[in-house]
DNA sequence: TCTGTACTGTCATCATTAAGACAGAAATGC
DNA sequence: GCATTTCTGTCTTAATGATGACAGTACAGA
């Protein structure tokens, strides 16, 4: 069962895989390549939502912010993973930042330009609906947890997740650099800094994980995913 | 820009307008029409994931359930509604309840038939992209909501909601009937029945809202408002 | 290499809201 | 029309986690 979700997930990974090459030619055609510093901004709220982006390099983070300015963060992106995907559904303006986490390369697509490129590969809309599909998933998981589970496993769950997106398993343990600053886990897990801080510390203290401002070691995978249920 | 924000929203509404005669004929050949009572299942999770569903009057609600039996109400479906719309994109099994709330008429179509016929009408796939689109925006709306707002500003956002999906317009009070009880609203709102109950009935004492089981009555709209930023 | 800034780690205090208990009202089923 | 179940309203208690403060550490830029 859990296969067959991770099927699922799996399948949406390549928006462009098996096209051919006339239409490979008119995609790079119409995509402008860009490569971003670390910490820089793509795109701000309320900035008119034109472009849709595939992400070749580096991180994403999109954020909200509310009206008395605390911010959340609505999710990562990675390598090879598509953001600012509202704008092929003619959403207006943008309704958050997207900032980049690192030195980022960055690949960007005129959402009419792109309409017309998925009107001459129509196989292209089945796969598009299943990508917003796959983050509507994710944003209904998100909502589950955040509804049944406490802070400590919130972090703890999003550790985990870290280590299937971006871990690499070497010997029984999982590494996953660059990790993020406790703010960042924060603002994803919907928890204060300080009590990100108290969790990971105390996992340290007894050995599950280790850690430092680069990376994240996972030593006991097996606790965390006990730990959460 | 909420104007905006609306228009998208509506935009949305009916999937099958401007079809034609053919296809709406084949439409009906394809889809199953049921009258289901109140409180029944319509799916469980883990039940293959096979027809999507057309709500043609009633409510229906969508809940899922923790692993030690807490619920939560992921959403409310009203007519004219879509839900079940993940089978269309291969998922597997259900991952929530659909129960009636009320009497409910409603009409399911098999998920190959219905990739064959937006096969015939390739319009339908950029609509239905959106219509995915749309819910993605929904839930992102409802992760940010329970990240930034309290317990009592959840409530009274759901009120809001409510009054604009539901209601109606008389004099200067907005009407909402059938309402719903007070632990359906805390499922939706991630906080408990007492204190749904303790906001609910704070605001009748002030004379903002007047409810009792079968509707709410919303007499300070403005009021409410500014009780959520 | 130094210096200012950003991040980590820790603690005490305080607010929010969940949970349990129970009485009374309303709805449902027989 | 009566009995049983479900829902509402209210209280008290207790836990979770936010907040603010501050010292120590790492980092980046001059």
């Amino acid at each position: 069962m859990a296969e067959l979700t991770k099927f699922w997930y799996l399948e949406n990974f390549n928006l462009f895989r098996n096209l051919d090459n006339e239409s490979m030619e008119e995609l790079k055609r119409i995509t402008s390549m860009q490569n971003i510093s670390k910490n820089q901004p793509i795109y701000f709220p309320q900035e008119p939502s034109k472009s849709i982006y595939f992400l070749k390099k580096g991180r994403v983070k999109l954020t909200r912010m509310s009206p008395d300015g605390k911010e959340m963060i609505l999710g990562l992106i990675n390598k090879g993973e598509v953001f600012g995907e509202m704008s092929y559904l003619d959403e207006d303006e943008r309704k958050e930042f997207a900032t980049t986490l690192d030195e980022v390369l960055v690949c960007a697509i005129n959402k009419d330009d792109f309409k017309q490129f998925v009107d001459h590969n129509p196989e292209l809309n089945l796969r598009l609906t299943k990508l917003i599909g796959l983050k509507m998933r994710k944003y209904s998981e998100r909502i589950e947890e955040l509804v049944f589970k406490d802070a400590g496993q919130r972090v703890i769950s999003f550790l985990l997740r870290l280590a299937d997106e971006n871990g690499k398993q070497i010997g029984d343990e999982i590494f996953v650099k660059p990790f993020l600053k406790h703010q960042d886990i924060a603002e994803l897990t919907a928890c204060s800094r300080q009590t990100v801080n108290s969790v990971l510390t105390d996992l340290r203290e007894k050995g599950v994980i280790n850690f430092d401002r680069k990376k994240l070691i996972i030593q006991n995978k097996e606790e965390l995913k006990k730990r959460v249920g």
